[in-house]
DNA sequence: AAAGATTTGTCCGTATGTATG
DNA sequence: ACATACATACGGACAAATCTT
């Protein structure tokens, strides 16, 4: 499929640090992705793609069994490779932006499971965000996202320990931040600002996400704030990038 | 700096396809764009990296002379490894969404190039959101977009061609898709909405934008309406991830 | 049903690059 | 600069499973 900047091309870079294989295998998860096979619902033989992209086939076999490894792709012998299908989640951030609200519509089961909480001291960027001062006490609570029994998301949150001194108890119980601040009087709330990066994933996203190693994040930096404009919460959330994409709906 | 996930883990995967210099690479990387380094400026001596590393001083080696050709650090030979200062740009999305006005604040000077531009077919997704059919023609034009002379974007984009059959001339003239679209009738117009997935940057990227291979993209995909509601641009833009960050406000 | 083509799985060996000390 | 260990890449040959004719 072509995507709109130039026709494909398959060169490998032997000095880049990156094996052949390891290069080959980040295409073909490319191409899987833009639905260049979705025609046939699998990917060209083994002799085929090792002439493609000019190599031997064994260094194709390395690719393929990396992504079968990760589930994209299934060998049968004598049939081919298979594609699995895996559709990719879409997180819609608006002004109302609910974790299990935005994926539900779209996935079995929502799930969110605490993975450590405490109270420590605002760094410079979160006590600007939520008006406070350097230093001033956060509850902080870190949580991974599932969808459909996938881990999704890594979010650690922060919420102002004076206005909201049970939050981290209030998360564990309900497993919804929403839950949690009505019972602690925050009616509504809204998102403020989301500033997204991309990034290589660090060893712990990746061992969290269940992600290979090389494989790329969303990292969303966001605020929101109650309806009297006071920013409540600061979050920094990881989203494993081939499982997921963001829409922002700027109506 | 420690990012509220975990502390930090200095672990090599030996059988990732990545190179150990190219993964301790993208760790001092991570490390330097997190800000781990700000108060000193530089980066730790060899020797301290390969310990924490639990690698050979050469392969650390390796690694700093690969962070020093792309021009993120300066070696001096007794004084150390230096930072070289390069702040990332934000790109502003909102409902009303300009490339230059969002960058030129923060950049001396920006510009946009026409590598290419032609008339073509609209494939399903574009029709789509264009309210076309499939197969009706539609104007394509790829640009790239610079600030201080770095490229930062790299960008597909695609106008119904009944409307504007004159797109591509009028953009190349002005370097501006918005003053090209006055000259057409259309004042004004809003961003309707923006999908923002990451991944690695395919080769063509890589070299349009002068990234190294294995590097991070971010890909937003972008609807363009008039103040009629009107869907009149369709976009698929590719940014440096690195060099760039994308802010979206939800007032 | 049988033969041949296609496709993945496994074995051998060799050369090169990477990382260590 | 050198010796060692290991992962990577290549080349060829054959086996085993599946599909086509």
């Amino acid at each position: 499929m072509d995507h709109g900047f130039q026709s494909q091309d398959f060169s490998i870079d032997r000095h880049s640090g990156i094996s052949a294989w390891k290069q080959i295998a980040d295409m073909i998860n490319r191409s899987i992705q833009s639905g260049e096979y979705d025609h046939t619902g699998r990917v060209p033989p083994e002799t085929v793609l090792a002439e493609r992209f000019g190599v031997n086939r064994h260094t194709v076999r390395n690719a393929l069994a990396s992504l079968v490894e990760e589930g994209l792709l299934s060998r049968v012998r004598g049939r081919g490779t298979m594609i699995e299908k895996r559709e990719k989640l879409v997180f819609p951030i608006s002004r109302r932006t609910r974790f299990t609200e935005g994926l539900a519509p779209q996935a079995g089961a929502i799930a969110r499971e605490v993975i450590r909480s405490d109270v420590r001291p605002a760094r410079k960027e979160m006590a600007e965000a939520l008006h406070l001062k350097e230093g001033e006490p956060l509850v902080y609570v870190c949580m991974i996202g599932f969808a459909d029994q996938q881990p999704v998301s890594l979010a650690a949150t922060y919420f102002p320990h004076n206005r909201f001194p049970h939050m981290a108890d209030l998360i564990g119980q309900h497993h919804s931040v929403t839950k949690a601040l009505v019972e602690q009087g925050v009616g509504d709330y809204v998102r403020v600002s989301t500033d997204v990066t991309g990034r290589l994933a660090t060893a712990e996203e990746a061992a969290h996400l269940k992600l290979g190693s090389g494989s790329v994040v969303l990292e969303a930096v966001s605020v929101n704030a109650d309806l009297d404009s006071l920013p409540i919460q600061y979050s920094r959330t990881v989203f494993a990038a081939d499982r997921i994409s963001l829409r922002f709906d700027t109506q």
